[in-house]
DNA sequence: TCGAGGTGCAACAATCTGGTTGCACGTTAA
DNA sequence: TTAACGTGCAACCAGATTGTTGCACCTCGA
């Protein structure tokens, strides 16, 4: 019944959510701006509120994109970057398997028509 | 206010909206293996109703990438790689700017433990 | 000490998403 | 010709997402 066959799969998959929303990566981006920032000032840079944002990191979180440590009464949230690495990765290899078997194909079509011809 | 700055974004955020669900993840694998299939061959490998399906081919070409062509009753779709190597690009140069800009902040804080010592 | 700032939690509303079913329409093949 | 097949369209449903607001709880600094 064809599942999700990749081994990676389960963690490319939460960084492909993670990085389908505008806003998480207007986030990511601000992040490898700043450095560290807490959820009340990356707020500010965006149209939604705090609470909003803290879900979107939680998000980001989960996905292994980033993650907070907790200084005195303020979190700090910082980039990770290995899982968009790992998600890059699985990408490219896609993207190469693709090329693999489409010129596969193409060179099955062209030999069909030689045939033909 | 934060919007989305780069230039290659819309098309990028299809890609990835697209990638983000297993279906589609899986019909793009399937259709590599095939090189071309109806909705309708391709619904039976999944536990969804071939409208279902539709809908997510849909979205796939909405992406730019998979496409249909009408051959009599039937419309055969197949990949069309461009996109998702547009999207690996912008993934790896976003993880290439994020290893830089945690290069250069990890050297401030060295210079800064450097002076305090 | 005590007020202000940052966080966490919960309830809620609205929209999106993924899925279904039923049916009409064109195309193929017996 | 006519029955079967593949497609397209529309209505509809349930649950997930995205956002809001209100409030309680710590922590810091005057």
């Amino acid at each position: 019944m064809r599942a999700e066959s990749d081994d990676t799969g389960k963690e490319v998959s939460g960084v492909l959510v993670a990085l389908a929303d505008p806003i998480r990566r207007g986030l990511l981006d601000l992040l490898a701006e700043l450095g560290e920032a807490t959820a009340t000032t990356l707020a500010e840079q965006f149209p939604v509120s705090r609470q909003a944002i803290v879900k979107h990191l939680a998000v980001l979180d989960a996905a292994g994109l980033v993650t907070g440590s907790r200084v005195g009464r303020e979190v700090r949230y910082s980039l990770r970057p290995e899982s968009l690495d790992a998600a890059t990765r699985w990408m490219s290899s896609l993207a190469a398997d693709w090329d693999r078997r489409l010129a596969a194909i193409k060179r099955t079509a062209e030999a069909a028509e030689r045939d033909f011809t």
